[in-house]
DNA sequence: AATGAATGAGAGTTCATTCAT
DNA sequence: AATGAATGAACTCTCATTCAT
């Protein structure tokens, strides 16, 4: 029923192989830049398998948007704890959680960089559905059963959300950009975490009462 | 003298012609994947041509980088007003002499945005200096005589321009994901504002005694 | 293991046209006013895929010289008699073989020729040793157990070498250039060889005791 | 009258400025390899007058083939001297000739070398006509008012003439092979001249009575 | 199911030649 | 007389995709 049918009928080891294969060389060059021919030599297939089993560049393209958008739901969005209603501590757990994923996947979330980069023509009119339901999913994960009491009177809660969120990935973008290149694996990411966690109290002391 | 005498000697009209369609294809494609020969066709001029101004792809890409690294020092960063002690008033400032740079040449920063982006290569040691000169006189515009005494004193100072410039960042980053694609120009930006001026309004009743 | 396997995998008649093409494209024109394209058309297969078989234009190139030189080494040199003790004659049945040689693979040594003219940046350090251990093959094939006492006493041998050489090589060349263009299928070669005979008699009458 | 009248009205140093730039570039890259720019970049003049003077780079390498000719008839031909009755005596005489004309200019005799190897296409009609009468001159100088009686009479004498002409060039080409790449001026040419009139004598030892 | 040979469009670049100035 | 900007064909090489085996 699926086209990719014949994909998932192969071995599990054999479909990693390819998916991760295909997920590094999209990741390290982007769309247009990516070639079919390393993608099967590094995944040790016959040129005519990736067609075979994906039909086309774009439709491989399209079938490692679904892979990974359903990893970021069941390796990072599910794991937020949302019992949590205090919503920077909410946050934090999140980003630890994320740090994991990440850490775990670290092709898989390359990919998805440069996925939302690209122009969205590369992206099917169901997987931009697929991503707003996971950004649903997401704003759910992230704002259910906060106790907005927390926050001072004086400041429009909605806005303060926005304002520490903005704060958070300021941080963590200015880490990746920091990393980029190094090995994640001969990092300590300890003192980041401590400074992480500064910057956190920081915004508690700011928009709590 | 220069390299690019020949295509400094050519009547501006033509000169912008070339830039602006050079501009966009790096922009919307990347060093890499940009057509020398979509850039000729939507410049008007022959083949050839491209190559006697600029001798090489690269050559080109390079004499754009330099091009726009000098629009963001002369239409932007010089025109910040270091003498409000405020900070987060000089931020708004700033960022409106921003929007008008950016909305001035928009071509422009969409090329820049994406050589940051790039794998250093493709930028020279000479660029590189100057970028990082860039950010210099960017950091001197935004932290030069700024008055630490109108923040909370049980803050980090440091740690809270941090926090307000990635706060103000996530807003445009917002905004401009929002408004991507539209004509900027049948935009009417003024509620934009309005709301930006109401977080900033925020970041102050938080950060600031 | 090689890799020109892609190549030797065709089909022999295939590979036939395509190196024929490619040694008269080159022997015609030189190493770089040679055209892929040119061979491509004449070898009857696509643009593509000289270069799936070859990688670039300069390992087209190696193949060739290795592939001439091995035809040297076969079908001319290992086929000198060096029982002969008579220098002359020795020369002498040296010219026939080569001249069979020549005719049975007359791109082969035109595409030599100019090889040996080129600048030696085309050739691998490989290939210029190949080059040295052939020439030192030819000497031996030319020199060994040759009877120095047929000479005169009154005469240097070695020099005495070198000019019947050169006389050989200077018919040769001056009956090559009268039948350049000419096709040699068409032309009786009886009366050339007669003639080459009495020069080589006066050689003898000159030279010998 | 003729086309290139308006070269020849040049003031001479411009025109030696063009020739020298024009046979070093033919010489060292062959006709379809040189670049017209580089030709007027090194003449210094501007790109269009190359083909105002000379039209197209056809009709300048046509031009620099009468002018090389003229060189070989003028610098090297008729300065041979014919009274010399032997016929040894007189190649070596034109040897010496040649090899001062050679280093007078070098650049000519180079372009000379290429122009022959050239396919004769590149070669107009009227000019093989005078390249065959250059050969009937040289040959004049080389063959009148030999004494044939000094030759041994138990062989043809014509045929000792080829022998002995082949052997000086095979000396020749051996010597220049040699010394290819290395400057003329550096090189000491005394020992080779003395190696050389040691093959002459053989050649007498051999040839005459 | 699987291979890899085959295709032709398009990439960046160089070139001889023309022509407005 | 003189310049050099302009052209477009041809160059080597890479690519996604197809198809005979």
């Amino acid at each position: 029923m699926d086209i990719t049918k014949k994909f998932e009928n192969l071995d599990d080891s054999k479909q990693q192989r390819i998916i991760n294969a295909a997920l590094k060389e999209f990741a390290e060059n982007g769309y247009e830049q990516a070639s079919t021919n390393r993608i099967v030599k590094s995944a040790g297939i016959g040129k005519g398998m990736l067609f075979y089993y994906f039909k086309s560049k774009k439709a491989l393209y399209h079938y490692l948007t679904d892979y990974t958008l359903d990893i970021v739901k069941n390796e990072y969005l599910t794991l937020i704890d949302t019992t949590e209603p205090d919503f920077i501590e909410r946050m934090k757990q999140a980003s630890r959680v994320k740090a994991k994923a990440l850490s775990d996947n670290p092709d898989t979330f390359n990919f998805l960089g440069t996925l939302l980069l690209t122009s969205e023509e590369e992206v099917s009119a169901d997987q931009l559905k697929k991503i707003q339901e996971l950004q649903k999913l997401g704003n759910s994960k992230i704002y259910d059963n906060i106790d907005n009491t927390l926050f001072r009177a004086d400041i429009d809660v909605d806005k303060a959300f926005k304002l520490i969120r903005w704060s958070i990935e300021g941080y963590q973008n200015e880490i990746s950009a920091q990393l980029a290149g190094r090995k994640m694996s001969s990092v300590d990411l300890h003192p980041y975490w401590e400074e992480f966690y500064e910057y956190l109290d920081i915004l508690k002391t700011s928009f709590y009462k």
